[in-house]
DNA sequence: TTATTAATTAAACATTTAATTAATTAATTG
DNA sequence: CAATTAATTAATTAAATGTTTAATTAATAA
């Protein structure tokens, strides 16, 4: 104790710590808290207990609890984008394209659907335009786009409107996750890996079923 | 300001008033709050001042906020089940019906998939499980079993899982109105009471088209 | 080596919140 | 009428929160 070289706590600068750490570790902590709980019910010296730091260090990297939540928003949309690479090459997609590359999305990111009706029901202003731009630039314009070059070609129903018919095709897929705990106890379905891909099979053939034309040429996929 | 029976501020009890109404007008105040921000976000001052009573009344009344927002959930359930009154009398409930009414629900309580999804989702322990219970008693058992029905009667596919096909019908009639912001600015579609009709109508077929047997009878409505 | 900068903690600060209490007044009851 | 009960408000309390500050230590530059 009498030793003068000694620290006399955990104050002061760290040694040998890598200061990218504390910020990757304080956005991990952000994630579990933030995504299952509702902004003011989560504290900055909860998620600062979690990634094991003090809670100064919130404001020191991210300038706020607002910021380090904005911080935590973008990285989702990074690893979103990351998860969706591929899908941004070839030009055509088809709607059994979309079902299978959202289940592959739900199986990297079982966060999405909570994290996307959260942001769209729940937050204000900027962080709502924000998913929402990002929608709008990933999926809506191609999908929107297949959906009435078929409806041209004939293969579905002319009367389809190409808005709605986008938008139960993201219901169908979307919602399901959504409801997960209601799914789960009322129709005693569990929505783990092996389930998705029948759930997705299952909505894709009943929705081509239902905008294709009602002639004797089904979709036998 | 020497009358001495002169009340000297407002306090003590007000001459003539109906405390039911206080009690409602909290409850409408609550409604009005925790439908469009989160728990946290909302102070039981804010919901005395829109009620225009002392913040001391939700204690008096209710025992505290949790209580208030209780209670609120049990009003907002009666609402609902007044509104589906009329479904309970006729034991059959075909698809069609169940879309129709669906509507009208919607239509009388535009609150309903904001805070079905809110519930099930974001709330934690009783107020979920009380929710589902009231969904898995009202609409999920008939809904199956009408669908089983068709499904023995040789009208739906052979290969359908019911409850999939449940939860497909579910998405498509409530998911529209879960994103409503999103489906406003990126499908340019409005959700007001007379495209609600036409949402209703386009759900069905599409839902039917899609279930129907693929033989040349199709479904028209 | 010395001075400066970066990173970290503990403590203090200012604000906000739900809940409680005491005072006050009207209604009700005996 | 008197005593009690019900309903309401203002003031207070205790806890929690986001942010700021000062102290402290390691790394780095001069």
């Amino acid at each position: 104790m009498t030793a003068t070289t000694r620290k006399r706590n955990n104050l002061g600068r760290p040694a040998g710590k890598d200061s990218e750490r504390v910020r990757a570790d304080l956005l991990d902590a952000a994630r579990e808290h933030f995504l299952s709980r509702e902004f003011k019910a989560v504290s900055i010296r909860r998620i600062a207990e979690t990634a094991g730091v003090n809670g100064a260090m919130v404001n020191y990297y991210f300038g706020g609890k607002q910021g380090l939540y904005m911080a935590m928003v973008e990285d989702l949309f990074q690893r979103l984008e990351a998860s969706l690479g591929e899908l941004d090459r070839d030009s055509e997609l088809t709607v059994a394209d979309f079902s299978r590359s959202y289940c592959k999305l739900l199986a990297e990111n079982p966060w999405w659907p909570n994290f996307f009706v959260r942001e769209v029901l729940f937050s204000e202003g900027e962080t709502r335009e924000a998913i929402i731009d990002k929608f709008r630039s990933v999926f809506a314009p191609r999908l929107l786009q297949s959906i009435q070059a078929e409806i041209s070609a004939g293969h579905f129903r002319q009367d389809l409107n190409p808005g709605l018919t986008l938008l139960s095709l993201m219901a169908m897929t979307i919602f399901p996750f959504l409801a997960k705990p209601m799914v789960e106890q009322i129709l005693q379905l569990s929505l783990d890996e092996t389930t998705v891909g029948v759930l997705a099979a299952h909505n894709t053939k009943l929705f081509l079923h239902g905008v294709e034309v009602a002639a004797g040429a089904g979709a036998q996929s």
